[in-house]
DNA sequence: ATAATTGCAAAACGTTTGCAGTAAA
DNA sequence: TTTACTGCAAACGTTTTGCAATTAT
């Protein structure tokens, strides 16, 4: 795994991801692909989704499933608590708190910052339910 | 589970919680309760602590391996990469974020922040091998 | 007496890994 | 020819769940 050789798979994989806008699982960039190709395997998802983010050609979403996003640069997400959804969030990424928080000694390199709440699309259907 | 009676078991692991100040995780609770109490479940431990975290006597911090706070005001954390210890962080919660977040349309209620890097201890151990 | 809580064990879930075969360089 | 990559399946670590027994109310 020095250097990498090119791969269908992972040329596929990549453009799911970057195609997708729900920033996706590995287990949901399996299924879009599973029709088009039967023999894909999941473990195969995995190995190149990780390799890409290693490679910094994605950036990997933490999380209790890692999710996958093709904007690799650093910016916030919100998380919507009733359907599960991942979405970009319009605020600057703030390099500036990475400074701040290196204050108690720690080198600090990144930092995830995730919003939770509700989407408008579920807003709606609760306020049908009230 | 409408109402909730007194447990040894959970005050038991509050108690765990509330004494470390490594933000535990469940299997961390369960092996420093074992000892005590031998006959202690790890079921009992996570059906205690998401209790706990959704009657907001507990933080849970998401990631990987969900890890607990007792501290229920929302903060920021650092997770060191090099041993994984996962520590508070001084800087102030900014509620002003989930409003500029809400800007979207999303109704933001939290959100969660976790800086990345390397603690003091371990950057002391990687200067020594250089 | 009622029903929340427990311990136990099985299962579910997301993810990683070992391996023998395939394919890119 | 070399070795990265694949598919497959087994294994892994974390978390949830079904159940009968226990315990707080």
């Amino acid at each position: 795994m020095l250097l990498h050789r090119y791969s269908f798979q992972r040329e596929k994989i990549y453009q799911i991801v970057r195609e997708s806008k729900e920033h996706p699982t590995a287990e949901m960039v399996f299924a879009s692909l599973k029709p088009e190709l039967p023999k894909l395997s999941l473990g195969t998802v995995y190995r190149n989704l990780h390799q890409m983010a290693q490679d910094g050609r994605l950036q990997e979403l933490p999380g209790p499933t890692v999710r996958f996003d093709c904007n690799t640069k650093p910016h916030a997400h919100f998380t919507c608590e009733a359907c599960g959804k991942v979405s970009d969030v319009e605020i600057p990424y703030d390099a500036g708190l990475d400074f701040l928080a290196g204050a108690g000694g720690c080198q600090v390199t990144s930092h995830a910052l995730m919003f939770y709440g509700v989407c408008p699309q579920c807003a709606g259907k609760q306020e049908k339910k009230a």
